[in-house]
DNA sequence: CTCGTCGTTCACTTCCCTTTCACAGCGGCT
DNA sequence: AGCCGCTGTGAAAGGGAAGTGAACGACGAG
């Protein structure tokens, strides 16, 4: 269910692939840049992939220690994650919010129908 | 009769299965995103599966409180819960109506005659 | 010293959730 | 038929949660 064993080496989720010890990803092969912040929380939420994380654990798990009421740095860095991703992969939506309970990581195609541009 | 142990982390129902300590339901496997009252009035619901539950109970399971009279918003989020358990699975009815009793949690197919194509 | 990156916090916007209201449909009862 | 209680359902309103851009200070490299 994990996307590996808690203590492998390698993360493996969708087309993403997470270097533990060299501290690097890589999408589709292609290595994208993260900070130590985005990468520990990257690493928070692939460890639990297909999982719904709260913040709470969150920000123990990436930041070591424990979420005071009213930090937002959880979701500012779930944005600049979210950013990265979208740009090394468009059109796969990786980080999923469930209002009231947290994240979860789980790669799916962004926004399949629904589209149609029918135009006007 | 019940859907598990009253405190286990989770509970199945036919195709769906409720992650308690997550506020995650799947069904199929496929993530359902609910909001955190309509996963505590299926939780209430689950937890006494194929019994009728009043809007009594169920409100003082799901909300915390007793319920005022004249207040629907048990019946409302009971049609909110209805329209994504469709959507999610088709053609499977999980809540059903008893008239001046409650509500009562039972996966079955949703009318399996009343073909009816009979166009227009 | 100067520059650029990073982490944090703040302020503002946007979206979602919850509650409530209003009306329609359906039986049952007289 | 007409009345009435119960449930289904769409929508408005308000508040709260999450998204987002930017400022600020710390820090290390050059």
């Amino acid at each position: 269910m994990q996307a590996q064993t808690t203590n492998a080496e390698l993360l493996s989720i969708g087309a993403l692939e997470i270097r533990l010890r060299e501290g690097l990803l890589l999408a589709e092969g292609r290595p994208v840049t993260l900070s130590v912040r985005e990468f520990d929380l990257l690493v928070a939420l692939a460890r639990n992939a297909g999982s719904i994380v709260s913040r709470q654990d969150l920000y123990r798990l990436a930041w070591g220690r424990t979420l005071r009421g009213g930090d937002r740095s959880c979701d500012v860095y779930v944005h600049k994650l979210r950013a990265k991703l979208d740009e090394a992969l468009p059109g796969v939506a990786f980080i999923h919010t469930h209002v009231g309970f947290g994240y979860r990581l789980d790669p799916a195609p962004s926004h399949p129908f629904h589209n149609a541009d029918t135009a006007r």
